[in-house]
DNA sequence: ATGGCTTGAGTGTCAAGA
């Protein structure tokens, strides 16, 4: 089974993309995040034609998320059960015995903020959930746009970032207590290249320069995780015209 | 250097992203 993930900042603009790799790549399901669109314009027609069903949750301008997969869906949810928010960043379904979340985090724009304090009360919430959910569910698969680099290795420049947003000590404590719950972070289960990372600023040659942080990523449950065959970040739709300023996460699992 | 791009909204130029 392959299982993504991929922040598209506007599905209407990157459709062409979208579309072009999941021919390139045929995961099982593609979590998206940032659609920005209401499900009225959502291009089901298109993703059909492609082979792929999709489960959406969207708004008008800002987040949406999304899950495009083939076969049957089950338990389709939309946002974290008894937290209440207006923005749509929560969907998740079952997949062949499999659960999959697509999360886009709060970005919290700045340390201290009102942003940032709904950012860390979204992360407590996601979190009981999903210790409900763990329990629930031993096969289970969080994907999505944490808007956390990690550690220091998953930041181009660890210093002139330390304690800003997506580094802060308490978003990579809310990061850190999902590992707690037994989550494991696939990209960390191999040996990866120095300097990965998934986000690259649109501004400054950012990615040219390599200049970035990894804050997408594919958490796995224990049951999952022992089955991951590989998991890697694709930077070929970062180098294409208009892209996203985020690439796509792809994991690999047995069965 | 708090800038630098890109998007959606909607015609002016913002808010928001990370």
């Amino acid at each position: 089974m392959k299982i993504a993930t991929w922040n598209v900042n506007s599905l209407k603009v990157r459709l062409p993309q979208v579309l072009d790799w999941l021919g390139a790549n045929q995961p099982d399901a593609l979590c998206l995040q940032e659609t920005k669109t209401e499900d009225a314009g959502f291009p089901f027609a298109e993703l059909e034609a492609a082979g792929y069903r999709a489960a959406h949750h969207g708004q008008k301008t800002y987040n949406g998320v999304a899950i495009l997969y083939r076969g049957e869906a089950t338990e389709v949810v939309r946002d974290i059960p008894g937290f209440a928010d207006e923005q749509k960043r929560v969907i998740a379904l079952t997949l062949d015995g499999t659960r999959i979340v697509s999360v886009y985090v709060p970005n919290g724009q700045e340390v201290g903020s009102d942003k940032y304090a709904y950012k860390l009360a979204w992360f407590t919430a996601l979190a009981a959930w999903l210790r409900e959910e763990l329990a629930r569910c031993p096969r289970l698969a969080l994907l999505g746009d944490f808007n956390v680099a990690p550690e220091d290795r998953d930041v181009h420049d660890a210093e002139a970032w330390r304690e800003r947003i997506l580094c802060s000590t308490p978003e990579r404590e809310a990061f850190r207590a999902l590992l707690a719950l037994g989550f494991r972070d696939a990209f960390r289960l191999f040996e990866q290249p120095e300097r990965s990372f998934s986000w690259w600023d649109y501004r400054n040659l950012g990615f040219r320069r390599n200049q970035g942080l990894r804050i997408d990523h594919v958490l796995l449950s224990p049951a999952l995780a022992a089955g991951c065959r590989r998991c890697t970040i694709d930077k070929a739709p970062r180098r294409l015209e208009r892209p996203s300023d985020h690439a796509p996460v792809l994991a690999e699992l047995d069965g």
